[in-house]
DNA sequence: GTGAAAGCGCTAACAC
DNA sequence: GTGTTAGCGCTTTCAC
């Protein structure tokens, strides 16, 4: 039963108005006689009449809509914002229209196409950008906000966690635990977050005068890093530790260990892990890990987004949120009482630019 | 560095041309001469000029995009989807909009949000519907599939996999193991899968003579299921088989039971799931379960989509995929050699209707 | 091949 | 309050 659409005009037809008057009868705010849009509304509901948004946001010049761009959703960290954010919006009365980084190097054309569609802000889930794509980015004057990936650009709002902080707490902790085989499988190469995790564990490490005892590439992905997981230990003296950058490849990780070298977790191998996603908890692994505050992440990423949308503050920000040690039963139990360790092992950096 | 958006017709200014031509010069198969398009194109470029695609989708009266409606993503089963549909909509040149059905009845404002839009298909993931909803939603005329979730109106597409047939071959393939205090955890009430899954259980288990031992209620999520099972096992004689109607459940199942109860599986416990997720391959849960072809659901939901909007089909159909058991280390071994539980457990079924 | 002109369906002044 | 009018930025005839 298609209709062809029916507009404004043939409300006004039928309930005997101007269009403007059906226009006003469905916006909120407006003077109307309520009767009048009692009847407008009436020959809008005969007629199967809605009102074209399209059309609208042209006129507007608004089209209430956020563009999220992500990289994958394999890693429950990031379908948890997304849904997160994705609720945030809709309940705000925003669009969302979700966009995919392409393998190959299409991030321009992605961007050409968001700008196109006249979104009102940018929301990218670890994207890394190179600061001339950021700048480029940041001259269209539409606003936005990088989550979990630093950008070397000030431009741009970015709000991610105290990555160096956790690796060096990660480093120090298991070290501190007696291990002195300590290795490393790192997440994709040259993203920010692989980059500080890192710097921050090697330097951990360092100030207790250990070496960083073997290290590997894992993508963040699981299947990469159960691979990585067997370069790492097929070694007559294989690591007694390992810090994983983020925490689906310390479960692949630890699978890996348990599963095809026999080793037990945290008996033979102490693992730490990066995120707090919902299956770290899970018994199954019951992963210590470094958790990234998601619920706050999200909430001042948008928070972010909407005060620029709304000239409210123009001035991109740059927001470090600390991570918390989570204590789980993935690492061996330390020796003395761990108490100073459940805190946030870092401040709350803040810091307005422009 | 906020600049005022800037039109064809300023374009059109600097290159000395008409607002027309730039018009041309941005579509791909457009009578331009190519002179007149690197002046125009070199003009936007010193510019900055992007063709507004809000004022485009008002003229051609095609928004080119499409709304997919999601209910969470806490299961990888959905999020794995959205990823692949979002990514073939792309590659289309569609643009996504991602909607999530409000906890509280807000499906209709959904909907009519949906339709003001002017998408121009919807897809929606296991979204419960009642027959009221669809002929109301059909009846404007924009094509709907919805996947994994039966509904009963003929006038939506639907595309889902054999689920009375899956939940048959659970309770047949428990009870033949020996088994002989089988549970089932369900999911949420009501909806379809749910519906199909039970009734084909029960089935397989009453043509053997068995009938079910306990049943308790998941919700499709984690945290719930845990509680279900928590209930189902503080029993003197528990159960000694379970069949849980996702494998989200099922994990969370084999959780509670090896970590709460001290049960082994499946030495003391057989567990089977639904869906096969990414994660019920991994050697930690190793589950036995039921595989939805994800992939082919895509692609079939996809393509019906596809062929609705550019009107190859208008008729709409109902496409049931088979499911596939795969036998992994969650249940028991049987004793005979299991090689026929490998097959598909059911044909597919196709039915065009209108 | 190019420009002028007519809208797409709506909102927002502006008079009355 | 209500109708009239003038566009939003683009695509698409239609003459030339």
């Amino acid at each position: 039963m298609k209709r062809k659409s029916v507009t404004s005009r043939d409300v006004a037809k039928l309930a005997g108005v101007s269009q403007s008057a059906v226009s006003r009868s469905f916006s909120a705010d407006a003077k109307v006689a309520e009767k009048t849009r009692k009847k407008v509304l009436e020959a809008a509901r005969q007629l199967g009449y809605r009102p074209n948004s399209i059309a609208r946001s042209l006129i507007t010049r608004s089209s209430r809509t956020i563009a999220v761009v992500a990289y994958s959703l394999e890693n429950p960290f990031y379908s948890v914002m997304l849904e997160k954010a994705s609720r945030y919006f809709q309940q705000q009365g925003y669009h969302l229209q979700l966009f995919f980084a392409p393998s190959d190097n299409g991030f321009a054309t992605v961007i050409d196409d968001i700008i196109r569609s006249q979104v009102e802000g940018v929301l990218m889930l670890a994207i890394t950008m190179d600061s001339a794509q950021a700048e480029e980015v940041a001259d269209f004057g539409i606003p936005f906000v990088v989550i979990n990936r630093t950008v070397n650009f000030d431009g741009i709002s970015q709000v991610g966690s105290d990555n160096y902080s956790g690796g060096y707490w990660a480093g120090h902790y298991l070290s501190s635990l007696g291990h002195r085989r300590i290795a490393y499988l790192a997440g994709l190469p040259d993203s920010s977050t692989d980059l500080q995790r890192q710097a921050g564990f090697l330097k951990g490490l360092a100030d207790v005068g250990v070496d960083c005892y073997a290290m590997e590439v894992g993508n963040y992905c699981y299947a990469d890093a159960c691979h990585a997981t067997r370069r790492l230990f097929a070694n007559s003296t294989p690591p007694d530790a390992l810090f994983c950058a983020n925490d689906l490849m310390a479960i692949a990780a630890i699978d890996t260990l348990r599963h095809e070298f026999g080793l037990a977790v945290p008996d033979d191998v102490s693992v730490i892990g990066f995120d707090d996603i919902p299956m770290a908890d899970w018994p199954s692994h019951s992963l210590t890990t470094l958790k990234q505050p998601v619920e706050l992440m999200v909430l001042k990423a948008t928070e972010l987004l909407m005060a620029q949308i709304n000239q409210i503050d123009i001035n991109t920000e740059h927001i470090m949120l600390p991570v918390t040690p989570m204590l789980r039963n993935s690492t061996r139990r330390s020796a003395r009482h761990p108490k100073e360790n459940l805190e946030e092992v870092s401040d709350t950096h803040h810091s307005s630019v422009r």
